[in-house]
DNA sequence: CGGTATCCTTGATGATACTG
DNA sequence: CAGTATCATCAAGGATACCG
C-alpha cells in the first residue's frame, strides 16, 4: 500500500485535506480524541469499517506523525493508538469546524425549498 | 447527476466532510474567497479541472447554499460565482486550518506570513 | 487480538464531443 | 461563454479468507 507523506506538499490546505481524506479518518482522530484505543475498540467505534481499511488509514495517519502506536507485549498481543502533540493540535481545529457546521445546520432550518 | 443535501446530515462533521469533498471543491472555495469569478476564470485558476467536474461541483456548492449564481443576460452569456454569508464563513475556517497547516508543514515551529 | 493478502465494486474524476 | 452528454479510468473502499 502507498502512504503519502504529508509533509510534502506545497499548499497548506492540500496538506489537510490528505491528512482528513477519505471516509474514516476524522472518526479516528475525533475517536482518539476522546481517549487512547485499542485496534478493536476502534473498529467498534467506527461502525462499518473493514480490518484493512482501518488499519490502511491508521498507519498512513501514524507515518504523518498524527497519532502513535504502541504494542503491549502481551499474550494475546494489545495494540493501542493515541494522538500525538501534533494530533491533538489537529483536533483542536476540528471543533472549529465542528461549531461551524453546528451552526450551518441548523441555518439550514430556516431555510425552505419549496419543490 | 445526484446533489446531496449538505443539511440531511445528523454530524456536523461529516456535513462539512461532504461540502469540501473531491480534488476542486476546497480550491473553488478559497478562490472565491479573494473575488467573485466567472466560470472561465474559476477554470483557468483551477488548473486541470474539467468543464464537467467544475460544474458539478459549483452546482453541489451552489444547492447546499455556500456560492451563489448571478446570470448576466449579456451575448455571449456570463455567470459570476460569489460566496454567500455561509460560504465566507466557511472561508473563515479554512483560513484557521490553513495556518495550523502551515504550522505542521515546518514541524511544529511558528509560521509567519509577512505580507 | 490485530492485523495481511486478494479480489471485486463503485463513484469521483478525466477525455472528448457537442450546444444554446 | 458556459455549460451538457457520454464514455473511460482509476483508486478508495468493501468482502472474504487467512495468519502469528
Amino acid at each position: 500500500m502507498f502512504v503519502f507523506n504529508f509533509k510534502e506538499f506545497e499548499c497548506p490546505f492540500n496538506c489537510f485535506a490528505e491528512i482528513i481524506k477519505g471516509k474514516w479518518r476524522t472518526g479516528i482522530i475525533l475517536s482518539l480524541s476522546g481517549s487512547p484505543k485499542r485496534f478493536s475498540e476502534l473498529k467498534k467505534e467506527l461502525a462499518g469499517v473493514s480490518s484493512k481499511v482501518l488499519a490502511d488509514n491508521l498507519r498512513a495517519l501514524e507515518n504523518g506523525g498524527l497519532i502513535s502506536r504502541t504494542v503491549f507485549p502481551t499474550v494475546p498481543p494489545a495494540v493501542e493508538y493515541s494522538l500525538t502533540e501534533q494530533g491533538q493540535e489537529l483536533s483542536g481545529i476540528m471543533d472549529s469546524i465542528n461549531n461551524w457546521a453546528g451552526i450551518f445546520l441548523n441555518k439550514g432550518e430556516a431555510v425552505t425549498y419549496t419543490e
